[in-house]
DNA sequence: AACGATAATGATTTTTATTATCATTAATCT
DNA sequence: AGATTAATGATAATAAAAATCATTATCGTT
């Protein structure tokens, strides 16, 4: 994600925030910067002690709240995996995109398929359901662990 | 699911435990009935309820533990939607499925369509992955909801 | 059928992630 | 600048699932 994004996925937070009558802080700033600094998939834990290293009075509650807000705004989504505790990824600016998930290493490669996203558009409205949005999460052995 | 069907599942547990060197139990036997006698996607909480109808003196972490152990053995699979609590859905006798979840009464409608599931397949190989398994949740609003 | 080894149970505690509480601080409006 | 009230941060509360452990029950062996 380039500098651009981040600076539109700010200004988005802040329109979200403006329009709930909420008010802008230090700390929501830091840990939406942080946000950007730290890896794709992150944890509320991880980005906790991110900001720790240049707010060291942050709370941990507030960096979750903040999380919260973000998925709220639906900048940000959660992603739950198996017995794993929930991370937080950034939408804006990339494009909708689902999981392959290695169950050896956990590791995450995010892909897509045009043909499969119009199908699933097709099967809901099958069923009289009107879609919005979906999670497809394919299990199984990434390259790196299926040579060894 | 038919009676053969649920006399099969027992088998198939039965002789799970068994590789493993485990024992069966009244317990076992009592969880695994009702287990099918409940509703397809239900909680532990639930189970442990059902059972204790006619189980009095059963304890809520044996019927925990029975429910992981036939996720284990892969006879029974975790949904977990959101914040709510983990279902479980048996898995033999029905073919594979992905569910629609309606975001407003939050039914899950199963279906499935074999065009996506090869696309899967084969986005997967393209990506030097190979799959084992995949989740399929289409969200939003079911044909009874979207009236009102 | 009784024995012994040990798996399973059930009551309870622990763990762990997330949410709620609440006094204090600080952002925003007039 | 002052008043209002949202946000923060420390802590407690929740809640689901897992771990602990003394007791019970299963099952192969005799």
């Amino acid at each position: 994600m380039n500098n651009k994004d981040k600076m539109r996925f700010k200004e988005t937070f802040v329109r979200y925030i403006e329009e709930k009558g909420m008010r802008h802080t230090k700390q929501r700033e830091a840990i939406v910067d942080a946000f950007f600094s730290a890896g794709r998939h992150i944890t509320a834990e991880e980005l906790f002690n991110a900001v720790k290293g240049k707010n060291p009075e942050i709370g941990y509650a507030t960096v979750q709240r903040n999380l919260n807000l973000l998925c709220e705004s639906g900048l940000t989504e959660e992603i739950k995996i198996g017995k794993q505790k929930t991370r937080y990824e950034q939408k804006y600016g990339s494009r909708h995109h689902d999981h392959l998930i290695c169950i050896k290493c956990g590791r995450l490669i995010e892909v897509n398929d045009e043909k499969i996203e119009k199908l699933q558009d097709k099967l809901a409205k099958a069923n009289n359901f009107i879609p919005i949005k979906h999670k497809l999460e394919i299990y199984g052995i990434c390259s790196a662990c299926g040579k060894s």
